[in-house]
DNA sequence: GCGATTTTTGCAAACGCTTGCAATGCAGAA
DNA sequence: TTCTGCATTGCAAGCGTTTGCAAAAATCGC
């Protein structure tokens, strides 16, 4: 035969059944309140009988848009993102969308794959939450007219929703409490990340460094991102034979491997060596010592990115704007004054 | 007018651009390779000049089924989940499928959310990897013609495919080294989700102390799953007054705030008290003291559920079956010989 | 150079849904 | 009773793809 016909459950099947057409049993599933009450419970009893559910593609499609909320993460093991990512979720869902999260992994063959998805599901809105992302990528997601913010997207861009945490002023203010309690020796441990907005925390660390005290002596010590990538580079720094009395981490995560590595070499925290991090997530305060760290409003970062990709009434689509968020230091036990060297 | 004729773009745009039939941009675009080159590089060019996306959607309805592997977990941030949808993940892509997921976050409107999401997007399979599910939806998912496996739900199904770790072993196995150590009080924390498999392990935990020693104490305290929730049953054994000298915690994050909380009250680990985990996550390791745990292979069970949903060749398919992975003990610095009471 | 093949392309139906408009039914008004 | 108006329902086009079949174009044999 020339077309196949499909065995399939659709709203014809329920039209049938219900001895409705398939517009009324449409309008009834979309609770449209044109319908009489006796039709509709009849419809809604054939619906269920026959464990029907819609078809979304063929919805999307007729509708000429999707109800789903992407979100494109970096990491999914992060925390942080994790936090996002659940302030996103339940915001959407405040709103009747459903989420669909791809996870690059921090590939850039998986970011294009996860852009092309989200575009080609023609998501309601799109949030991009990966530290770094080539112009090209960014102007095709830009163009295609899917409303999108973006997180701490490496460049500025001219005419997208940006957000993003000013990274050099809480490694200033580390940097500067550190100073004050006599550190002249310090490391930084980065991931491997090293383009955008990473490079730059290196270069404003070593700045602040220097401006603290022109005599200090400041490194920088990287490993993958997470726990073992913090330890490992814990050990490149025991090796290297430089003994900084302060490690600055880029994240929580890899503070506690770096705290990890260190105890395990026999050294104690804060009193051999005093160790910071970033974001304050929960292990921060769980792990012992707890960890001094910058504290980074998750929550509050979800929202605001929401609200500039679907908000309701605000100024949204304001294209183009860079929204900044500040840390805030939080003092714990991994940090105390500097011992004599 | 009566039709709306959007502006939006599609294959009929670039098919004109190019100069050819929509059916031939289709054909090239799928990679089909009856496309003469000279033919196939314009057609390319236009669709990149246009910056043209297809509309999966439509794809999936003309397709009849969609290339999405669907993954229901119920809480992202544990680990645990994490390192099964990782594999799970890198599965499906190497076989060329996206993938979605959706967190229940341990709730059971939005499981159903979730499951209709799925069956809506037509899925090309499912994993719904929760602890527990009402019979009612579990059949729902299985009458819907995506293949499906499941994690560990909680009671056994007969005609679904079902993956579950043998936690009565390993709680076994746990209770006889702790008892061997000469424990015998012993405290069971567990996590609210009390239905099924939970409560298995509860009741497996209270016979196996009786069984290694009669005489023995056992008890179960609970809180709300996370490293939180440990924190705060600790809190509550702590008050009751039942000072057990091993407590067995029903996941590694439990386990790590349990600690913490013990830690701070003054108690020793594992001098004054013994605490072991499930799971064997990273933090495992890197908390300190380091936990004697259970370990799960993880990986081995996403590619079980992966070849169990769309392994090719191997019987797939063969509904019904329920495959058991056996857990390890891993002992590490977290427990040791009972103390003196 | 001409018909017979073999590629390569185009046509148009189908996928399952939504929705503008028209048709129907039924109420009350005249 | 007939007409008007509104509440319901049905019709059918259109959403952007894929794909079976047939038409067209290119290639080949002689």
């Amino acid at each position: 035969m020339r077309k196949r016909r499909t065995l399939a459950m659709n709203l014809d099947v329920v039209a049938q059944k219900a001895g409705v057409s398939t517009s009324t049993v449409s309008r009834v599933l979309n609770n449209l309140e044109i319908v009489k009450t006796s039709t509709r419970s009849r419809v809604l009893k054939a619906a269920e009988e026959l464990n029907y559910h819609p078809n979304l593609h063929a919805r999307s499609l007729a509708r000429g848009k999707s109800r789903i909320l992407g979100i494109i993460v970096s990491n999914m093991e992060n925390p942080f993102f994790l936090d996002i990512y659940r302030t996103l979720e339940s915001d959407a869902h405040s709103q009747g969308l459903e989420v669909v999260v791809a996870n690059t992994d921090y590939r850039s063959e998986q970011l294009v794959a996860s852009v092309q998805l989200m575009i080609g599901l023609r998501v309601a809105g799109l949030a991009v939450i990966v530290s770094e992302m080539e112009e090209h990528l960014i102007q095709t997601v830009a163009g295609s007219r899917i409303p999108v913010a973006f997180y701490d997207v490496g460049t500025p861009q001219k005419n997208i929703t940006n957000i993003r945490v000013d990274y050099r002023k809480g490694i200033k203010k580390t940097v500067s409490y550190l100073s004050s309690l006599g550190h002249r020796r310090m490391a930084f441990v980065g991931h491997h990340s090293t383009l955008g907005p990473i490079s730059e925390r290196r270069k404003t660390f070593l700045e602040s460094v220097h401006r603290c005290s022109p005599s200090a002596d400041a490194r920088i010590f990287a490993g993958p991102d997470g726990l073992e990538g913090g330890r490992q580079a814990a050990r490149e720094l025991l090796e290297s034979g430089f003994r900084p009395t302060a490690v600055l981490c880029v994240n929580d995560f890899m503070a506690v491997g770096v705290m990890r590595e260190l105890r395990e070499e026999g050294l104690q925290i804060p009193r051999d060596v005093s160790v910071t991090g970033f974001d304050n997530i929960k292990l921060a305060e769980f792990c012992s010592p707890s960890l001094t760290t910058n504290h980074i409003p998750r929550e509050q970062i979800g929202h605001i990115i929401f609200d500039n990709i679907l908000g309701n009434g605000r100024e949204q689509h304001d294209t183009g704007r860079e929204i900044v968020i500040d840390p805030e230091l939080v003092v714990r036990d991994s940090t105390g004054v500097a011992v004599k060297s």
